[in-house]
DNA sequence: ATTGGCACTCGCCCACCCGGAGTGCCACCG
DNA sequence: CGGTGGCACTCCGGGTGGGCGAGTGCCAAT
């Protein structure tokens, strides 16, 4: 018995499932693929990846369907790549370069991918923690109040508003002045990871009346910098879980947008999967290790950095979505996200 | 016969109608509320409500429910307002109170609304155009560009870059902080409306080597505060869609979806119902406009605003919502809202 | 105007049945 | 020993038909 013709039976259950939807029989099988043998052997090849956990059939007398463990060995060894056509590469790109802003592309290249997949798409804004800064502004805005502006390379600005009342009462001009002017050398042209021994020793410069208000600054800009630095997610394409695929979920997709809705959720997803070795990862049902999302899978990849990704952009459907095909756009989306940000 | 009755009859159906989700019948009517009267001449008085098209049955033989005529006049006439319990009040308040910066606010005001109505909640960004500005401010990002950051006595901060390569090659530390000043001295504590003119004077002041310059600015800033004034939209909740009312949408509420992701959609609509005359605004079914949103209706309530409202924040449901209930809620959050802000 | 009564209409549910697709197994063959 | 044709069996899905019950409209009586 042949093990190559086995992993082709799979493959074949699996593109067949992906069509059709319905369960998957013998003779409809040597149909359409010419696999070269009688659907009898088939039958047989069948009972052995039902043996090994690849498929099931929903009940007695009826075709088989994948289970995680089947997408799971198509994915890995079975999938054939499929390649973007030359106008898709060129309209991915015009696309994306059409944009004036960080918001503007995050948002275009979002949007995109929905489109691409027909599924949810997520892009998750480049981390603040990995990007390397560009300007730090300080503005007073009286009231004791003081805003502190954070210019990452990528484009990306971050702002939060500090209250000194109880810190420093009276802010001079001056003061600010000079703060803006040490904190940008300190800081410009620096990742976080460089930035925290610099950042602590720059109260010893000031006078120590003006020691609270630095520290109180730097402990502003370190935040932001670390708590927030993953937290900000784009979704687009809601809609197309509803549209392709209502029956795709047994009971409804309640859970599903619950989970999507809860941002910490695929925030942990992402964070897990930019752990996962290859560029291009994927979670399938249980993987996801989330109750609202084992009827679904996640392709995610990277972008925006040659050896560290500074985020990841993915796209969620069905468990029986065209893995060649998602993995295909998410990957050329990314790459082109990439090159955008990187211009 | 009394028209009285009529109306009564009409409201007895919406409540029923809302809890029970099925056809509601002459008999049932009469057994759960007290009208005095029998099942005969509840027959008489529905059919004349039917006549007027206040109701309709699905089929022969089947219970009446409400046209969207029906819930209008309901909305308008019959609906018995439900006061917030003092509990509620304060955990509401509570609740917005907490909130650190803007982002945060609008964050946790749509999420409450979502958990109260149990449906989807929408708030709009308080409009930059009818806010005072707090404070303008320019940085020098290198490489010809210059950031502009636009904060408003709100708290929102808005920021956009701007290319001067064309404009302006060379760019000085001295005319950046001279327009800087000037352009606060104008522009502080204005809202859009008081500013168009004034600032369109600003670039006589400056020397005709900088007029380019200013002039630049001073667009940006114009167009930022026009264009964009109603732009941003916060969703939370559309999984209540999936969760409570799967049923309520004939065929899938991927339409439903669709238009929720449509924010131009929703920005229209919000804007037609500012011009509505009272505080909170209902529109139910096809007065919505929007094909995807036939099956829905919308409540919304302005915020923010003494005279006008800043912004408005609603909920967006099934036809057969808790139209009371949700009214209530809509204007709780909206009055919170209001209070948080401006404090 | 209101009411009780009554004939009538349909949608819903359930039970039943049949066809067809698909399986597992077995005996046979190269 | 793997592949194949044949066959009995299973079981889902869909179609049919009948009874039930909720609800209506109408009418004659009060």
């Amino acid at each position: 018995m042949s093990d190559d013709r086995r992993l082709d039976v799979l493959r074949a259950i699996v593109e067949d499932y992906v069509v059709t939807r319905e369960p998957v029989g013998s003779r409809a099988l040597v149909e359409r693929h010419s696999l070269g043998v009688s659907s009898a052997t088939i039958r047989n090849d069948m009972a052995a990846l039902e043996e090994g956990g690849y498929i099931v059939q929903p009940h007695t007398s009826a075709g088989r369907v994948p289970t995680d463990r089947g997408y799971r060995l198509f994915v890995d060894r079975l999938a054939t790549v499929k390649a973007m056509s030359s106008p898709e590469k060129r309209a991915i790109q015009a696309f994306l370069e059409d944009a004036v802003d960080l918001d503007d592309v995050v948002d275009r290249a979002v949007r995109l991918l929905a489109q691409l997949t027909q599924q949810v798409a997520v892009v998750q804004y480049p981390s603040l923690r990995r990007s390397a800064l560009r300007h730090l502004e300080l503005v007073d805005l009286g009231e004791h109040r003081l805003l502190v502006v954070i210019i990452t390379d990528t484009g990306r600005v971050e702002q939060r508003t500090l209250d000194l009342s109880t810190i420093a009462p009276a802010l001079s001009e001056e003061t600010v002045a000079l703060l803006r002017v040490r904190l940008n050398v300190v800081a410009t042209g620096r990742r976080l990871s460089e930035l925290v021994v610099p950042l602590g020793e720059l109260a010893d410069a000031f006078p120590s009346t003006d020691q609270a208000l630095v520290r109180a600054v730097v402990q502003v800009v370190e935040e932001t910098l670390t708590e927030e630095s993953e937290e900000r997610l784009v979704l687009a394409g809601t809609a197309n879980l509803a549209r392709t695929g209502a029956h795709d979920f047994t009971h409804t997709l309640g859970p599903v947008l619950e989970a999507l809705e809860e941002q910490v959720v695929l925030l942990r997803l992402l964070g897990e999967m930019a752990d996962d070795a290859a560029s291009v990862s994927v979670r399938i049902g249980r993987e996801t290790h989330h109750e609202g999302l084992v009827e679904t899978s996640f392709v995610t990849s990277g972008y925006g950095g040659e050896d560290a990704a500074l985020a990841r952009i993915g796209s969620i459907g069905p468990l029986r979505m065209d893995y060649p095909g998602t993995i295909a756009s998410v990957r050329a989306v990314a790459r082109y996200l990439s090159r955008v940000l990187a211009g």
